[in-house]
DNA sequence: ATAATATATGAGCATGTGTTCATATAATAA
DNA sequence: TTATTATATGAACACATGCTCATATATTAT
């Protein structure tokens, strides 16, 4: 896997307003399953299938306690990425 | 539309392999659509819908020379995101 | 052990996406 | 004007994607 394919990805696997609000949801703090589902009010079914997407290219990882597994964000960088983003959409129109 | 729509958006732009290698095209000038096309090894056709998913979330812009028209990346924002993300795959394996 | 809770995952289905092909539009040349 | 070159765009089709549903696995409690 070369650097366009690993890149496009990532960027595939941020493109999806689901995964981008879990990525918003456990942005500060670590949280799990269940409570991301509550959060986006979305099935934990549904949610479990987009942690792996996310999981699957390191963007996030998880760390089991007990019966729940905490999902958290990798790592700086992609912070600074999703965050970068965020702003910029704040200062440029994106209409039609 | 809101922060996460017009992000997502922006990063379901970026996550296309055709797209990014048109971004990696022309990312130090500005090229029109039979070079990029060239460049790719694509037609112009495929080059030219995918232009316009950029051009529609102002990844990239355009200006018309005679019979070309020359596409450009909007802004310095966006080739800092990418670019970062470039590094990032060079640092972080994604395998599975 | 059985039950309850939390999470993962495969199949199925509806919707979305990217390419090709044909055609349309635009600018320039003959 | 007509021809040529460059680009845009709609339709069609194959493939990818995201959700739901059912089921499986894992941990803890009783």
């Amino acid at each position: 896997m070369n650097k366009i394919e690993k890149s496009t990805r990532i960027f595939k696997a941020l493109g999806d307003e689901t995964r981008i609000r879990i990525i918003e949801s456990i942005f500060e703090e670590p949280k799990n399953v269940t409570d991301i589902a509550q959060s986006l009010q979305m099935t934990h079914s549904a949610i479990s299938h987009q942690l792996k997407i996310l999981k699957d290219c390191d963007i996030v990882r998880s760390n089991r306690h007990g019966k729940n597994i905490f999902y958290y964000i990798s790592d700086e960088h992609i912070k600074t990425v999703v965050e970068s983003i965020f702003t910029h959409t704040m200062n440029c129109e994106v209409t039609s």
